[in-house]
DNA sequence: CCATGATTTCACGAAATGATGATATGAAGT
DNA sequence: ACTTCATATCATCATTTCGTGAAATCATGG
């Protein structure tokens, strides 16, 4: 059989795409990802200076952003550079699209 | 000239890109959706007992979801039965593409 | 191993969001 | 006009999210 006993109600649309919509329903992150245009590298420091927001809220944002697929992060001696992560992204949109295509 | 004096600071993706997001980002809402797979026409009580949330609730989520640009009402007699707008949606997901290709 | 620089994690108050019941509006029918 | 049914709006309360500063973690250099 393809699944087990009781079938416990998908998530809907299943949980990457459930974080990457949550990831984006906030004009700050969204914000955030504009300065991640042509393929940007930005520190967490340089986030924060940019917008002019604490430094443990960029973190903040950025790791919510990374968890929705919208970013990659690399570490570099004591910075971490975040940066668009294309891919992912793309894949997200695929999901998104496919939700919403199969139900309605 | 463009634009006026101040460039009012814009709102980074435009204000119904915007609303689609947040419709969008609600579990609860992403379930009432799923109803309208295969172009279902259902009134907010249908919806309501259908998920077993109040019916002031359904009306809310479902007119937050018209808001964002995923369903359309159409009034019948007492009844309003909503479905999901195709066209609106396909044009959002073109939108957010568009923000997501310009920013990063 | 200690000091430093950068980021993450934590606890907290403020603001926004979510759900609910009660009330108001709208549309028919009698 | 009055009643009824369905939906929308309102006031309220519980929950969640957002932003901040303090403390903890992590990686490096001396």
């Amino acid at each position: 059989m393809a699944t087990a006993t009781t079938d416990p109600a998908p998530p809907v649309p299943d949980e990457p795409t459930a974080r990457f919509l949550k990831a984006l329903a906030s004009e700050a992150r969204q914000q955030v990802m504009v300065l991640f245009a042509d393929g940007a590298e930005l520190s967490v420091g340089e986030v924060a200076e940019r917008l002019g927001i604490g430094q443990s809220t960029a973190s903040q944002q950025l790791a919510q952003l990374k968890d929705g697929g919208l970013l990659t992060s690399r570490r570099e001696a004591k910075t971490v550079y975040y940066r668009a992560d294309k891919v992912r992204i793309g894949a997200a949109l695929d999901r998104l699209r496919a939700f919403l295509d199969g139900c309605c």
